[in-house]
DNA sequence: CCTACCGATCGGTAGG
DNA sequence: CCTACCGATCGGTAGG
């Protein structure tokens, strides 16, 4: 039994993990070497530049969510029923995939003009699908016909995206427990109330 | 008339506006310098340390947040006018702010240990106000008995947080129109519905 | 506030 | 994947 060769992936997790907690521009590739147990110049036998690491990172993040999406619209017809899968799901992803989401979402900016403009795009993307969904929860009569939904698809996604921020995976809420709370809170906001 | 001179609170500006930009770590004091027509050695005559700016930058976001909930408090007895006011001022800061709120919001973790720690206990006294109001709405009778207030709180301050992150003054809604939203969206979601 | 620097560190390359 | 580097840039200082 040998240790493992380090492998691209091995190098693109790691970049994640030092990018979420210090920032793209905060992690240098010596400090992604030593993270490695090598030397930062040997880095570039499995990637071309650093851009190129916060490239493979941030298009994780995305496929991470996307899928994600795609998944919680096959589960069901019903809006409601969705609406609860996404919330699900974008909770999954940020807790099982905290380094690549933080990075996804705190780091982009760093990207040049032409990526981040395709990183902007992939998260409208994924945003359309919260969006729709309310729609049709708004068509059904489960939401509320008075409400804005590009705004209210913002306060939802501004709720799950914060999560990143404050939730302690080793405190006293359990996983679905905070998304039942997220659910709730999100049903209360935008029911329709008889 | 002349020029007037450079002073050291042109220059905590400055430093807010690129750090919100691009970042603490993306940012040189040859960049802020250049910003401010000078050279980045010249600084040093107004400030000791490149982090003595983040630090300086990062008090002004705290204060202006703490501030407007003090005003906020001041400005009613009743529980629902308060987190009304709680949630104006908030998007008030936020617009009038961007710089070093978003500074304060995503750079504060580039602080070392010991400053880090008291923004984030400055952060948390801010959320006790939200969290007060809370409570006393609850006792009221206006908001639902059932809330996990510190939950409740969390999404609040989520939604609130990510306008720096959406929300474009150029854009079709307005000021007023958005603290109306969100604060329609909020009382949506906790009040106590008869 | 500028000039002229300092040592340290950066992303990256050549050659093995 | 290491060794030995490269030029550029970093935060910061001395002296005026």
């Amino acid at each position: 039994m040998t240790t493992a060769r380090t492998t691209r992936d091995d190098v693109v997790a790691a970049a994640g993990r030092l990018f979420a907690e210090r920032g793209y521009h905060g992690t240098s590739m010596r400090d992604l070497g030593r993270e490695l147990g090598l030397y930062g110049s040997s880095l570039y036998a499995h990637v071309d530049s650093k851009e190129d690491l916060l490239v493979a990172v941030v298009a994780q993040g995305a496929e991470l969510f996307q899928n994600s999406a795609d998944a919680a619209v096959a589960s069901s017809e019903q809006p409601m029923e969705r609406l609860r899968a996404l919330i699900a799901g974008h909770v999954d992803v940020v807790l099982d995939h905290p380094a690549e989401v933080r990075t996804y979402l705190n780091e982009a900016r760093a990207l040049d003009t032409d990526l981040r403009r395709r990183i902007i795009e992939r998260r409208d993307r994924y945003e359309s699908v919260f969006r729709a969904t309310i729609t049709d929860g708004i068509r059904n009569g489960d939401l509320a016909a008075t409400l804005d939904v590009p705004l209210a698809t913002i306060f939802v996604l501004s709720i799950l995206n914060a999560v990143e921020r404050w939730y302690d995976p080793k405190g006293r809420l359990d996983r679905t427990r905070l998304v039942e709370a997220i659910a709730e809170h999100v049903m209360r906001a935008l029911s329709h109330h008889v």
